[in-house]
DNA sequence: AAAGATATAGACCACATGGTCTACTTAATA
DNA sequence: TATTAAGTAGACCATGTGGTCTATATCTTT
């Protein structure tokens, strides 16, 4: 049997701190199982290593001047690189959580954890999962879902006003439907197989129902009062 | 010193395996911290217990036939009463999950699970957090980020076509913002105090730059590369 | 000083669009 | 059976829209 051992982890950290950066160099030489292959303060310095040493993964602060973590993570996805992110924060903050892994983080983790869990989050990322403290998913939910939320209230209100669309018949939808495309009178005729001049009956029945005078502002009300998207009507 | 206790909080269970459910009544009268104050194998028998109820928390299954668990979530949060909904599932699909987190579970829980897992989540979600286990979120998170980066590389598909846009003068730019106002040739001139002869030269200039041949394919074209949405920019 | 881009504007014309009225057919409903 | 709603379609006309060409005035860039 050939001399076999475990490959060491590439690990790259980013942090303004320059205590914080050391002390986690530390923690992982010690642990044995990593390699800290680049440190630096500021995501520019960062990138350059990161196409430079193509680390596993990258421990990166989310409370940076300048360029910012967020900025960081999504150039770091934009290289194309089998590199994960783990964001790093002082703060608890929802709405950074949120978008962080929206744009593509494999895990958060507040600097105020024990080291032990530390490790066992980079280790997780490493194994391709995403991982975010139960606190964390706690706070990333309440923010998911008050977001979801506020956009269900914000489209029944406007379901309210979308009366004027239903007072439409079948055959006035699919007129409608043709002018959102920004097809002429003659066109629509030729598809429907029916007169120009019934194509305009029709377009008058419509802007007098919509309460509009010319087929922009027939095609806007269209889109703002969700005609497109009413077929598709998402699937919760 | 008065008789003090801790009042036991209210569950409810609904899902269509009879012996499922006994087996959590069982679990939960055991622990003797819960009060099961209903059971029912259909959303809709559910729902009538739960008005008359009024329960802390419903465990509701998943994987029911008819009206399912996700319509039941939905019913259950419109009524409006401060009942929580953890959801049950046999399997851990992450389509299903991200729907039933996305219109309010406060929870979600596999029925493999460990019972005191399982009486931990409750705990969880009643003490007003969400919980979901690191296995489930970190399928959760996965689907997030996918469907996420499905909807940046579509926007980023449509900014590379987006440089017809790019193309517009300043005066052009505010006289197409005008017209996906749904705004007359006059009406443009005399808001932007100049004559209408000059608004339909820079019409026929925007035409001509977005190659389209009427007013209202321009203005189609305008809102389905972002024209409007550039300036709010999402931010992040 | 010359060239190019931008904003302005007039003239002319063909045709699309929108408004109004009438009228026929069919199907559903009272 | 009478009525109503929906779809069809013609006629007429005023006006809006779009195409093309020409022509200034500025301002920037070469």
């Amino acid at each position: 049997m050939r001399h076999e051992f475990k490959k060491k982890s590439r690990v790259m950290l980013i942090d303004d701190n320059y205590e914080h950066l050391s002390g986690i160099r530390e923690l992982l030489n010690l642990e044995g199982t990593f390699d800290v292959v680049g440190i630096a303060t500021n995501v520019t310095v960062g990138l350059n290593l990161i196409k430079k040493y193509q680390p596993d993964i990258v421990l990166l602060d989310m409370n940076m001047p300048e360029r910012d973590g967020l900025q960081g993570i999504m150039e770091i996805n934009k290289l194309g690189l089998n590199t994960k992110v783990l964001a790093l924060s002082g703060y608890d903050d929802a709405d950074l959580i949120f978008r962080a892994m929206k744009i593509g983080a494999k895990g958060y983790v507040l600097k105020t954890m024990a080291s032990a869990q530390l490790i066992y989050a980079i280790e997780e990322v490493l194994n391709g999962k995403i991982y975010l403290p139960l606190a964390l998913s706690s706070r990333f939910f309440e923010y998911f879902q008050k977001s979801f939320r506020e956009e269900t209230e914000k489209q029944n209100s406007q379901t309210d006003e979308e009366n004027l669309l239903d007072a439409l018949t079948q055959r006035e939808e699919e007129v409608l439907e043709l002018l959102t495309q920004g097809i002429t009178y003659k066109g629509v005729a030729n598809k429907l197989f029916i007169s120009e001049t019934t194509v305009k009956t029709h377009v008058n029945n419509i802007f007098q129902k919509l309460q509009v005078n010319d087929r922009t502002q027939a095609v806007l009300y269209a889109i703002n009062n969700g005609f497109l998207t009413k077929k598709v009507k998402m699937a919760v």
